[in-house]
DNA sequence: ACGAGACCTACAAA
DNA sequence: ATTTGTAGGTCTC
């Protein structure tokens, strides 16, 4: 991609800690954003190709080749598409003040912002997500759009396809064609769900579980029905509605009322979140050690309890934290410099009424270099714990 | 209601 | 060099 020419860009004064884009295009939301090696984030959307870059004062936007109609209507859409109008420095007080878990994390995880997808997008996205990773994702969402999509244009040698209706997934061959490339059993809940969503009436069908709050682009705002803990009526509908598509469970309904249809109470509860409850706020103890759908309606309401109307937002703060990608950010670059056992003693000890157990004690000192991202570069330091290992051994019967 | 397997693929780690 | 584990789960017994 060529010379970044900022004087060329349209550009809007937005803080870090409001929108991150180098964050929050990148963290499992949306699958389509490529990132230059200039830091130049572009993607194809609403018929236009879309530049994005950004710095600590300024959000810069260009729309190469857009006629100038198009570039007028720019701005409205990234308003709209990075979903601009919440306070979100605001909204990371509240939900700090009332949960000091969120408050520990989120400060090395600031703007992160929940885009406002297509919801046909979210749902073949997150599809696609099931058993996966990010990468592959990806590479999956491109072959779809490359395959079956709108050619929107071709610049600094990049072609740029958006992603196919489903009524341009309704063939017979598609499945076929899907898993010859690459998409593995995904490839049938793709082609049944783009039926099941044509038979329903289309992306119209999608738009109508909006939220009325958060409706499509040029559609008036309603208020949408009563706060619930167990989320608004409009909410748990789009879910139940969701839920009767090929390929989607409560995870990815969940990832589609969020992140495709502006419900901003939708916890998608996956196995990072899961275990982010169980770590950190003390779920799966006991009983209901598995992500049951009883403990998967448990852990939503106990987050929109903690964190209100936009849980799903926190939600995803605390999820990026957790994401392989992401975790060098909380400590990055741990090198292993030197492991020494110490046998401390060995001995045998009672047990009740089972027996001797022969008992071995070792101190084990660890040390670790440890490089940590500060404001400016990095920062190295050396770490070493002292731990003390008991290993019970054999059992001796009296 | 709950648990266990199977399901596609790619790529890192052992 | 092969094998194993894992990556934003869902479906079917």
């Amino acid at each position: 991609m060529g010379v970044l020419n900022l004087q060329e860009w349209q550009k809007i004064p937005i803080a870090l800690t409001e929108l991150c884009i180098n964050t929050s295009l990148r963290c499992g939301q949306s699958f389509r954003w490529r990132k230059s090696d200039q830091g130049i984030w572009s993607m194809a959307l609403h018929g236009r190709i879309l530049y994005l870059h950004q710095d600590s004062e300024n959000l810069y936007y260009h729309t190469p080749l857009a006629s100038d109609t198009k570039k007028d209507t720019s701005l409205p859409l990234i308003n709209h598409y990075l979903n601009l109008q919440p306070n979100l420095s605001q909204l990371y007080k509240s939900w700090s003040s009332a949960d000091p878990v969120f408050a520990r994390t989120a400060p090395k995880f600031t703007g992160i912002r929940i885009l406002r997808q297509d919801a046909w997008e979210a749902l073949v996205g997150f599809i696609c997500s099931s058993n996966n990773n990010i990468i592959r994702i990806s590479q999956m969402v491109d072959k779809l759009c490359r395959n079956y999509g709108p050619l929107i244009g071709e610049i600094e040698g990049e072609t740029y396809y958006d992603l196919p209706t489903p009524q341009a997934l309704i063939g017979d061959e598609v499945e076929g064609k899907l898993r010859e490339l690459g998409f593995g059993y995904r490839a049938k809940y793709i082609a049944q769900t783009a039926k099941m969503v044509v038979d329903k009436g289309g992306t119209e069908w999608l738009d109508s579980l909006r939220n009325p709050e958060s409706p499509i682009l040029g559609v008036k705002e309603k208020s949408a029905t009563e706060w619930k803990v167990e989320g608004r009526d409009g909410y748990r509908a789009a879910h139940q509605a969701l839920m009767e598509l090929q390929g989607v469970g409560p995870k990815v309904a969940d990832c589609v009322c969020l992140m495709g249809l502006g419900w901003g109470e939708a916890v998608p509860v996956d196995t990072h979140v899961w275990q982010i409850a169980q770590r950190d706020y003390k779920f799966g103890k006991g009983k209901h050690s598995s992500l049951t759908k009883i403990m998967y309606d448990a852990v939503g309401n106990k987050f929109r309890t903690l964190w209100g109307k936009e849980a799903g937002w926190a939600h995803s703060v605390l999820f990026t934290a957790d994401l392989r990608a992401f975790s060098e950010r909380l400590v990055s670059k741990v090198e292993i410099k030197e492991e020494v056992l110490l046998p401390v003693k060995k001995e045998e000890e009672d047990v009740d009424d089972e027996g001797l157990q022969q008992v071995e004690i070792t101190k084990k000192i660890l040390t670790k270099r440890v490089k940590e991202e500060g404001e400016d570069g990095e920062e190295e330091k050396t770490i070493t714990e002292i731990s003390e290992n008991i290993r019970r051994k054999k059992r001796i019967r009296r």
